[in-house]
DNA sequence: ACTGTCTCACCAACGGGCGT
DNA sequence: ACGCCCGTTGGTGAGACAGT
């Protein structure tokens, strides 16, 4: 069987040359690698076929190095420092003295109702620790977990299932939204009145759009529909109007105080939307990982 | 004589190559 | 995909050899 190299191509090499520069004797070297002292000859006798070099000659009561086994201590010892320190000992995790940064991907909506529970509980969790919350675009979402450039993902995604893990953090429910001297708007709506009123869609409602769309699209529908990208942007066009905006319900305490604005009960049979964090199975086991996603479950469960 | 190292014969495990 | 063959590796114990 052909080797891969010629030269040191096996730790258990370094660690052989590193016990015996430390020790200067065979059988003490081998006693501190938990081998007999012939197995480590062996050992020995085979780098040095491999290197074409003595490696260690007996002087006096010692093995003394040669001057190649000299050169290459200083990087074989910070060789296996590294893989001491970094490779076989797993990182620690301390949420208390963690300076991380967690990427998590949330949309507006949830930029305004998870990530402020987050922070306030990652202050008493992890005071060090550092939240960026993006909103990573569908198709880029699974790459930026593999690749760790998101640590968790959170929302409606029903597409996002290979190599992913996921875990519900709660259901949405959506309200219709407006002014709150609304003229024709009471306390409750029924469809007849869905169908005719102006509505303003916000983002982060695919599936109720689509809900819409089925019950009151086509000719049944009687008045216009506004796409309005931005969430918050709704609060002055509603209360200026008389459209209504349909939004989640956890929204509602933040439009009434941007805009005299109230709830309104909906039709009912209008999906609830699980939101879920996904992450990748890459990182399931990761402690950092698991940290922020048992902060963010908590954070959006406890009473 | 004692201690440490090397060599020999042998064994088990592993992994690549190959045929099925 | 699986089993077989075979070379390599890494181990053991015993004994030879060398230095103190």
């Amino acid at each position: 069987m052909k080797t891969l190299h010629n030269g040191i191509d096996r730790l258990e090499f370094l660690l052989v040359i590193e016990a015996v520069l430390q020790h200067r004797t065979i059988t003490r070297a081998a006693q501190a690698l938990d081998v007999s002292q012939s197995a480590l000859s062996h050992t020995l006798a085979r780098l040095r076929t491999r290197l074409g070099d003595p490696l260690f000659v007996r002087v006096g009561g010692e093995m003394r190095p040669t001057p190649l086994v000299t050169r290459l201590a200083e990087p074989i010892g910070r060789s296996l420092r590294i893989i001491r320190d970094e490779v076989l000992s797993p990182p620690s995790f301390d949420p208390a003295t963690t300076t991380r940064v967690f990427n998590v991907c949330v949309g507006e909506v949830g930029a305004f109702i998870i990530v402020p529970r987050v922070l306030r509980l990652l202050r008493e969790r992890a005071p060090h620790a550092h939240i960026v919350a993006l909103d990573v675009s569908r198709r880029e979402i699974v790459p930026a977990l593999e690749e760790g450039r998101l640590d968790v993902a959170i929302g409606y995604y029903p597409e996002l299932k290979t190599s992913l893990y996921q875990q519900q953090l709660f259901t949405r429910t959506f309200v219709g939204i407006v002014r709150d001297d609304h003229p024709r708007i009471g306390q409750r709506l029924t469809l007849r009145q869905l169908r005719s009123v102006a509505l303003v869609r916000s983002p982060g409602t695919l599936a109720i759009n689509r809900w819409l769309d089925n019950r009151l699209g086509g000719a049944d529908r009687e008045a216009v529909v506004m796409e309005m990208p931005y969430v918050m942007a709704l609060a002055p066009i509603l209360a200026e109007s008389d459209w209504m905006g349909i939004v989640t319900e956890e929204l509602v305490p933040a439009f009434r105080k941007l805009a005299p604005l109230r709830a309104v009960e909906l039709p009912a049979g209008l999906p609830r939307i699980p939101v879920r964090q996904h992450w990748h199975r890459r990182y399931k086991d990761d402690a950092a990982n698991r940290f922020i996603r048992q902060a963010i479950y908590d954070a959006l469960n406890e009473a």
